[in-house]
DNA sequence: TGACTATATCTGTCTATGCGTATATATTCA
DNA sequence: TGAATATATACGCATAGACAGATATAGTCA
């Protein structure tokens, strides 16, 4: 149950939501897409969150070059599985969601 | 998106799941009940965590005579309906959910 | 190798919240 | 009304975590 609790708690901050959100809709995403889409200027306030969300087992990251591409880590629990459906029929089609990806279709990889 | 953060906030911490599995599983219990079924022996400590789900929006209060009846408030949205199903399937068969509705069902009003 | 870029981590500050103890409030009943 | 019971709240302390800024690390390319 602990492990659920700390699940939860990632789950517990609307920057991860959106980060998660995202993730969920558009598959992998690299940080600094990541941070365009959300709007946040501070690197290290979104390389914080995605450390949170990695060590609570969400998310997954993979590096290819310079980038780091993070993912839903679906296969570990069947918990997780259903928090995902929770999320697409409860956090994806919010207004926020919807805003962050729209600037990221609109400027994917800028940074490149 | 700021209140499903603060729903989740509300289920990151194991002695709040404990109470919420509870009255998911056995409808309304009063806190004398809660904190027998808990196992729990400071009385603030689960008054704290029932104001706290209170306040998000999760559970009701009913006062009847000397005792305050708490149950889950489903009606509001659509989320914790959603949430409620999650719990039936990952929350409920954990060990701990058993043991405390043991306690409950073996122990219950022992305070009256 | 050295400059550049993407990302992570450290540091200090501030706020939220958990806990236990003590106290307050509300209800019942003699 | 006063005692007893059920529940809530206030207080002080400790810890987690959010944030911004500064610095470190790792990969790429000239």
């Amino acid at each position: 149950m602990k492990d659920m609790a700390r699940i939860f708690k990632a789950l517990s901050d609307e920057t991860r939501l959106r980060i998660l959100s995202l993730l969920v809709s558009e598959g992998e995403v690299c940080v600094c897409d990541i941070m365009t889409a959300l709007n946040l200027s501070h690197q290290s306030t979104v390389s914080r969150h995605l450390s949170y969300l990695k060590n609570s087992g969400l998310v997954n990251d993979r590096r290819e070059g310079v980038w780091i591409y993070y993912s839903i880590d679906e296969d570990k629990s069947l918990l997780v599985k259903d928090i995902i459906k929770l999320f697409e029929r409860h956090l994806l089609p919010m207004q926020t969601s919807k805003t962050d990806r729209e600037r990221l279709t609109s400027n994917k990889k800028r940074c490149v």
